[in-house]
DNA sequence: ATATGTCGTTTGTTATAACAAACAACAAAA
DNA sequence: TTTTGTTGTTTGTTATAACAAACGACATAT
């Protein structure tokens, strides 16, 4: 009875949402591992996940699926779902077509950019910075991502986009890596900074080589935590 | 009690084989797509493919999920699956994408192929201007395929190797479609053939070049079949 | 004749149960 | 002590039923 009662208010809860119950899963998990807060390595397990959803494993099952087939997860044995985990090799791949597509997508923004999305973008760069002196290390990171889709977002190439936002997922549980040490330096600001410039200019070339520093630039510092054994790790894993 | 019977046939066959059923149907689907068997814009039942296969909804609706999630299948109204009916804005940034990711993949290539890499594919060569003389065009695109997988493989980035056949994957519908007018013509043969010489001559960009070049001139054919709606038609839909 | 409302059908979604394979723990034998 | 066999648990897979939204056909009303 209690169950049924339940199972009405979980109905009517999604119902007005308007999405199915494994599309809010599948934004949950991505969410999750764009944060880092999954382990790499570690295995996702159905029955687990659908408890702290409070769905049955159906959906969860359907997320996960969706997930493994972008590549997103891999596939372990018996067909388990694991956070990927990263080694040099695969890492080195990711960065050179993260290079040669958010490249090609920064030039054909140079084309497109009006004053207006730069200054959008300026704005975004200056929270950055804030972000950074406050040490608002979470936030930054978000920002810092919308930055970067802010500006390929303008090459109004929708599937340059999503294959783009499919090699970021697909390094989401290293990502996170790069805070605080890395961040703090302020490395890669001075490529952000560059490439809005060269946008400004109209300057496609330009702009296309300072994303790809910055991109190479992130890459190699994440390379330098490779432990013998090839695996990314977490400096401090706290 | 035939149903019984039935259901546990199934099973042992499912299990001599040992690959669960969503994955046959995965596999099933996407073998259906490059082949161009589906129409651009139809819907993909559950109920009817799950007929089709002989099992039940769950393993298709397994397999729709993965394609929609790759990107290959649109999802309509209702979350149904639809074969996508490309646009040629769609088309362009498709054919942008390829040349960038397999021009990358084939410059890579030039460094790594051996001798006896190039020989295999000259025998696949071989074999498609055989097939183009007997208008074996089926098996000619089968063999197309393979020849430029070939080359991409000897990239050795995976990664790479996931995205070139995601895209391939996308137009796999309307691929189809460069049968028989274009390919009788042998318009993209010199490009192969050159490809495969710059590649034995361990010449990266020129390799790089002709397979551009053989990727843009299918894509203007292709964008020839546009009707006034913008959306790619067979020549003669037989 | 066109508009509208009702009802049956189609179809994707979700929960659930039965199932088999993999794994771990523990006990028994060498 | 080490190895092996058994058993219970975990976990992904598949079939199935109940369900709700969308769609279409048909009848009724204006």
């Amino acid at each position: 009875m209690m169950d049924t009662n339940a199972t009405v208010a979980d109905r009517n809860l999604s119902r007005l949402s308007r999405e199915p119950l494994w599309d809010r899963a599948h934004a949950q998990l991505r969410e999750a591992l764009l944060a880092g807060r999954f382990e790499p390595g570690s295995a996702l397990v159905l029955r687990h996940l659908a408890e702290t959803f409070g769905t049955s494993i159906t959906p969860v099952r359907d997320a996960l699926a969706r997930l493994v087939a972008q590549g997103v997860l891999e596939q372990g044995p018996r067909n388990s779902a694991l956070v990927p985990d990263l080694r040099k090799s695969a890492l080195v791949d990711i960065t050179m077509v993260r290079c040669e597509l958010e490249g090609r997508a920064t030039r054909e923004a140079a084309q497109k950019a009006t004053p207006a999305d730069i200054d959008a973008l300026d704005a975004l760069l200056a929270d950055m910075r804030g972000m950074i002196a406050r040490r608002a290390l979470d936030a930054y990171l978000d920002v810092h991502r919308r930055f970067h889709f802010g500006i390929y977002a303008l090459a109004g190439i929708p599937i340059l986009d999503e294959m783009i936002e499919n090699l970021w997922l697909r390094c989401g549980p290293i990502l996170s890596f790069v805070v605080p040490e890395y961040v703090v330096l302020l490395k890669g600001t001075d490529h952000h900074q560059a490439a809005l410039d060269a946008l400004r200019r109209r300057d496609g070339a330009a702009a296309e080589a300072e994303i790809v520093a910055d991109i190479e630039e992130a890459g190699r510092y994440l390379l330098s935590l490779a432990d013998p054994s090839g695996r990314i790790r977490r400096r401090v894993p706290a």
